[in-house]
DNA sequence: ACCTGAACACCGTTCAAGT
DNA sequence: ACCTGAACACCGTTCAAGT
């Protein structure tokens, strides 16, 4: 689709550029070539139209990747109070987080790298804030527990597009596909088990892990 | 130090240059301007050569920040089985982990997005891998802790490297400094424990609640 | 063996100009 | 109002040439 009107862009039958239709534009070409193919310049092309076109709508390439992480975040689960009690939203906030790795893993890293600086990214966190919250956590607590809860979901995705095979960068040795060359018996027995493949079950593993923790302290049985 | 080398790159009476040389000018020239500042061009000009003279030394930038990695990997604690018990010592490899985000914080994204494709990595792993064995995993609980305990030290550098000042892409609204200027009532309460000041303690209340988990796991206390 | 100079095919971005 | 063309100051990398 992004691909027929790149084809021929023929200038009178094609609609008008805007914010939206650029990141859109713009996560096709990364998911598609990776983070380093989405220039302006071969952004513009893709969209039938001269790089310099692309400034009228957005001032820099920084706003365009915030216009990106706008897109993925769109693509959140976002419960509300009515339809989950408070810690299976947190695990579904999460959930969907993790799947954005897998669904865009060449895009994932802007999310990992790039502050949250807009109002979309604040309002997942309010939504957020407010499941700990109403599972009884007090805000020093909610952020501990979003930093722990928050950063094993963004390092197990950075995980999964890292050893996903649509990010370049593949040099000589590879842990996953040739392990019987590695000379460590511990990494050697343990490398099966990290295949890409594996990584999904490993993500539930550690959410499991985290909410029974999580709901052992909120029950009261330490501290 | 590599300053006055840089300030008068006298062609005679500099040390000759060195993977390892080239790589320390290149983690100093991230520490100091930034990950997008460590261009060929402008590492060759704090060494007082020119960018091609390192093409002798390096084949290509990506080995170039291969380079950068296993140097922060040097900083990393490596105990040994007889230093302390199993479980002390993945926490101290995760500590140590967590300290080059603090150190290196935009160095830190090379660790988290980059492929471990090193010997000195393997060697790291391998350390990792036999103190979770030692400590009475297999082979499938230990990539699942791995990948649990990991991700989460990953998550928090990365969290600790984009809210730390040294990083640019700094945009209008700032979780940290302008608290009072977010129209979400629960991150306006959480903010304050999420400045970067609090993140130490933050990554020791993750690694604490992980280590309980893990202790509880492998004294059959589920399962 | 090690480094340089010039060149190539790219970047993001500015600016004056076109419609 | 929206887009183009040419230009500027950069990139990584190649290659022939210098010492």
């Amino acid at each position: 689709m992004p691909r027929s009107s790149a084809t021929r862009p023929t200038r009178r039958q094609r609609e008008p550029l805007s914010r939206e239709r650029i990141a859109r534009a713009a996560l096709a070409l990364i998911d598609a070539e990776g983070l380093e193919a989405c220039t302006m310049r071969r952004l513009g092309a893709s969209l039938g139209v001269e790089a310099m076109a692309l400034y009228h709508h957005l001032p820099t390439k920084g706003d365009l990747l915030d216009a990106v992480m706008e897109l993925l975040l769109d693509e959140m689960d976002m419960p509300t109070r009515a339809e989950a009690p408070p810690l299976q939203r947190v695990r579904r906030v999460m959930r969907s987080y993790w799947e954005i790795a897998v669904r865009h893993p060449r895009a994932f890293i802007l999310l990992a790298a790039r502050r949250f600086n807009t109002d979309r990214a604040f309002r997942l966190y309010e939504q957020l804030l407010e499941a700990f919250a109403d599972a009884g956590l007090d805000a020093a607590g909610s952020a501990r527990w979003f930093r722990l809860i928050g950063g094993f979901a963004s390092g197990a995705g950075m995980a999964y597009a890292a050893s996903s095979e649509a990010v370049a960068d593949a040099t000589s040795l590879r842990l996953e596909h040739a392990p019987d060359r590695i000379p460590y018996p511990h990494v050697r027995a343990v490398a099966p088990y990290l295949r890409v493949q594996n990584l999904d079950a490993g993500f539930e593993f550690g959410m499991d892990r985290l909410m029974a923790q999580l709901t052992l302290e909120l029950h009261g049985e330490r501290r």
